[in-house]
DNA sequence: CGGATAGCATAACGATCGCTATTCTACAAT
DNA sequence: ATTGTAGAATAGCGATCGTTATGCTATCCG
């Protein structure tokens, strides 16, 4: 009985995330946010119980949206060194792409907030640690397949390429040349040939 | 003539500096400055001009004292390897020191504000550029010394590592576990390593 | 068709924001 | 000592913040 709600709740939280994505927490207002989503501030809180609430739901999201988006292929179950190389490629490329100034939604909450929103730093540390085991799982693949040296540091490099990701995200939100984030993605790729099983012991790899 | 002034521009210009690297700009009100700063809010506008003003003031005296703190072995004319080195060693073991959560305050100044602040932005891509050219002199004179190969990517390498070192600040302020930070580390110094001149076409390097 | 009710639209709440005006005080010059 | 002035201290400005209350409208149930 009563009313019905004149929008959906997915379309409303995409639209805040996108808000956040692009100006972070504090630089969004609530009346931004409202207009944005096209709901009055009533609707709002009965939907999201906050600010902060909504932006939660829109970190959420962005894990369960935006993320599968660009590590599906490296999450899944047979990935292996192509998919390893096609994340970092990727990555390499995206100073190219219009919206690349927007960064990363989770490595920009960690900044703007780790230090007063514990739930904030947490997603960071999530995010993180997904990567890592994604990478982890798609290198202990690759040595398994003896792809990768035998003594190949997996572990190590599961560590590292997410950490190279997290700067890549820095340099695209300060809108670095493009080619910065490309000659960062290469070197990685460099270390990671320099220890595929081909790789291993012949000439320095990459130009 | 008049009264004199209570306080030092350079005192209070720090504590406003450590202010903002902690919490960032926008969750730093102007009370918490002029308490943290020990003045009253005429003087910080006599002598900033604005909040704003008083941010990039602050940027300023970064730039000018804690990071030559620590990249001036790096920018010295004579760097080479070793200091190569030892600035991704440092920065590799940050997660072990206390207030190493508050990051990189141009890092966290790119991130937060390069969208609506562009000095903020460009102090970011300044940093990146500073960094870029230390590394790139170093690595010059150690391929000069004949310590990297004939053909190591130098620009690539000094383009990389600074990308490696934002990522870890990243990890820094999201507190996540400082092993990764080593490891990350790690991996990039053995990037160098498979360029060294001893190490070029030996065993993969590093465990 | 006529309540009951859920959601929309609008206004406005108290708090805090960045910033400024005012008043008082300490020091320098005469 | 008097006076002029720069700075300190405080109060408070208008604007905007996150949030909520109020009245109106559309829909469901009987």
């Amino acid at each position: 009985m009563g009313r019905r709600k004149t929008y959906e709740r997915d379309d409303v939280t995409e639209r805040a995330m996108r808000l956040f994505w692009e100006r972070g927490y504090h630089a969004t207002s609530t009346r931004d946010l409202t207009e944005a989503m096209g709901l009055n501030p009533g609707a709002l809180y009965a939907e999201f119980g906050s600010k902060e609430g909504l932006y939660l739901e829109a970190i959420r999201r962005y894990e369960s949206t935006v993320v599968p988006g660009h590590f599906a292929t490296l999450e899944a179950p047979g990935a292996s060194l192509e998919q390893v190389r096609a994340v970092l490629n990727f990555m390499g490329g995206m100073g190219a792409y219009d919206g690349s100034h927007l960064g990363c939604l989770l490595c920009n909450a960690g900044i703007e907030l780790a230090p007063t929103l514990e739930q904030s730093e947490a997603s960071t540390a999530r995010f993180l640690d997904r990567l890592t085991r994604a990478f982890g799982h798609a290198l202990e693949n690759a040595r398994a397949g003896r792809r990768l040296a035998e003594d190949a540091p997996v572990d190590e490099l599961a560590r590292f390429f997410p950490t190279v990701l997290m700067g890549i995200f820095v340099l695209a939100r300060a809108r670095v040349d493009a080619a910065v984030m490309r000659a960062a993605a290469d070197q990685a790729l460099a270390r990671l040939a320099s220890v595929t099983a081909q790789g291993r012991g012949g000439p320095a790899p990459v130009a």
